[in-house]
DNA sequence: CTGTTAGCGCGTTCAG
DNA sequence: CTGAACGCGCTAACAG
């Protein structure tokens, strides 16, 4: 049996409650107390049991998750994420809240994280934009004791405890090199299609996918990057017009949401000439049908499901202070052809 | 607050005890008082707290993991992640042994399952070896009520309970994709190199190879199967002879271990002509190594510190008969390029 | 067949 | 500043 709370009283000679207050670094104990339960604890190597101890305290952790309103189906499949972790709550002793905000409006997202502070909760995992204001806001929230995950889109620099989400530039650099790689030595024009530029992600992801490609085939020839505010109409639009003036195209990436409109794009042309070679990002119910179709080559991904679980093991480990195991927490940037869909 | 076995136990008209019979499904209850807890239980909709209970029980669930000792650096990660859950066993309630056998011997694998049949443990996880005394070996510890999850290789059509690891026709089937589409329209030989035939993770893996590849570029010559017994050695006697034979080979796809062989055999080849595409299974500190310093095109892997935890949680949650998130224990199989070395 | 009671490991009053 | 006693949700003797 491992050493519990009595064995540390007997070892140091003291009660049960010293001992609580010593563990849970409460006031109303003699320095000289205090050390003599500490070397106690170090000496039969005790490690406090998390079960007990939330059972006793009938401990439950109050978990936010705050996330964009945008339609698209990557945040639309995060979003039901979420709601499964909401159903385990019981179970998890969480109690989850989702609250949606307007996407990209660092205003709006600053303000959902203020209001928080009224009743703090023990964590929260938000979708971060880039600016100032929410920089600030977090900070706030950490100041008091609330624990904070970003989630999918990060926030360097910032107060935040830990970043649930992918290397986007490394998530860039792996599509170029996909694309370099199944282009083999043919020339041509390769285009490329992101939400917006303001968005780090989507930035970091063309920075990668840039180098990479012109590392490994220097004469394919990227054209400017298009920005379809992640909208699949925009998306349909602004690929259809750009294969209508270089029909000879080597390749697509999407670096942003919208794959519908990509799709519906490739479809129209798959009648007439060869299609060029397409990557995206984001495995859900349509790009999935458009490997399965021969319409996309790759689809870059990061799995939504590990990024809530993890947000979740993270909030809770870091609020009671003890270790997580960090190639659990590591998101993987997954590759999936039509052979290797999960 | 959610409701507790008290809460059962006043809307039956019971006593506790009455109600912990009905929930552990023991003898000593009239059928008709059983009838009215068990409607009470739905009616309020009670889920029992498996914390409380296994701390009331003092419960913990010895486990055990039977790999075999053979030297590859995959087992060897493998056996690396099972000692780091047995670092982690207090904290959650497991008793963790490990037991090597000598690999592909299915004797004596079926042997050291039968020796758990005299003290039992909650749950085994075997790395399996596809023979008719293994199968029985696993039926017989199933019937007596344990566990049992194969591990890496599965053993189907047996009574095992689950499987943690790959599907390798998949596998094989984009190892054949990657290789199709980097070689793009090229002609010539691909060489591929197994373990051994007799084992199914390998068959499944040169056949999925081999349809793909077929379907996506018809004039490669698919040469015949090497076989190395995973022995880097024999891995680098065999790829040298082979290359030595014929310098223009197109491809190399190592569906088996003893990737170090082959990394040496690459190694030499440098200096001279360019090399051939390669594609590799598992990602250890050879093949990481390999593949920044672009020896290796591309390797498929299969996490093993995922399939460890899988197993543990899997073991756990069918012993006490709760369900598992069924997306969290899906084994991915990874693709990695130099670009997303996690 | 059913109920009472003590206790798992820990946290928290409330006295001393 | 310290300790005794009770309770968290559940299980397991031991009575009846």
């Amino acid at each position: 049996m491992r050493p519990t709370v009595h064995d540390i009283a007997e070892a140091a000679g003291v009660s049960l409650a010293t001992v609580d207050r010593v563990l849970n670094r409460r006031p109303g104990v003699r320095a000289e107390t205090r050390a003599r339960v500490e070397d106690a604890i170090g000496r039969i190597g005790f490690v406090r049991d998390m079960a007990a101890a939330n059972l006793a305290k009938s401990r439950i952790y109050p978990l936010v998750f705050i996330i964009p309103n945008g339609d698209n189906s990557f945040m639309a499949g995060l979003r039901q994420e979420i709601e499964e972790a909401i159903q385990r709550s019981p179970l998890e002793r969480t109690e989850i809240q989702r609250i949606d905000v307007p996407a990209f409006d660092a205003r709006a997202l600053a303000e959902a994280l203020d209001s928080l502070l009224a009743d703090p909760p023990v964590g929260v995992a938000v979708v971060a934009v880039d600016a100032p204001e929410v920089h600030a806001a977090i900070g706030r929230l950490r100041e008091q004791g609330t624990v904070v995950v970003t989630l999918v889109s990060d926030l360097p620099g910032s107060a935040r405890d830990h970043f649930a989400g992918v290397d986007n530039i490394a998530a860039g650099r792996t599509a170029g090199s996909l694309m370099g790689r199944f282009l083999g030595g043919r020339t041509g024009s390769v285009a490329v299609i992101a939400g917006s530029m303001l968005v780090g992600d989507h930035r970091d992801r063309l920075t990668g996918f840039s180098e990479r490609l012109n590392e490994i085939n220097p004469t394919l020839d990227i054209l400017p990057v298009l920005e379809s505010q992640d909208d699949p109409d925009a998306v349909y639009r602004l690929i259809s017009k750009r294969l209508a003036a270089d029909p000879e195209i080597a390749g697509i990436y999407n670096l942003g949401a919208g794959n519908r409109g990509l799709i519906r794009a490739l479809t129209g042309l798959r009648e007439s000439h060869g299609r060029p070679m397409v990557i995206a990002h984001e495995l859900t119910q349509h790009t999935r049908h458009a490997l399965l179709d021969d319409l996309i080559d790759a689809i870059l991904n990061q799995d939504p499901g590990h990024e809530v679980r993890s947000a979740i093991r993270v909030l809770k480990a870091k609020a009671d202070g003890v270790p997580v195991i960090d190639a659990q927490e590591r998101i993987r940037i997954d590759i999936f052809l039509k052979d290797n869909l999960s």
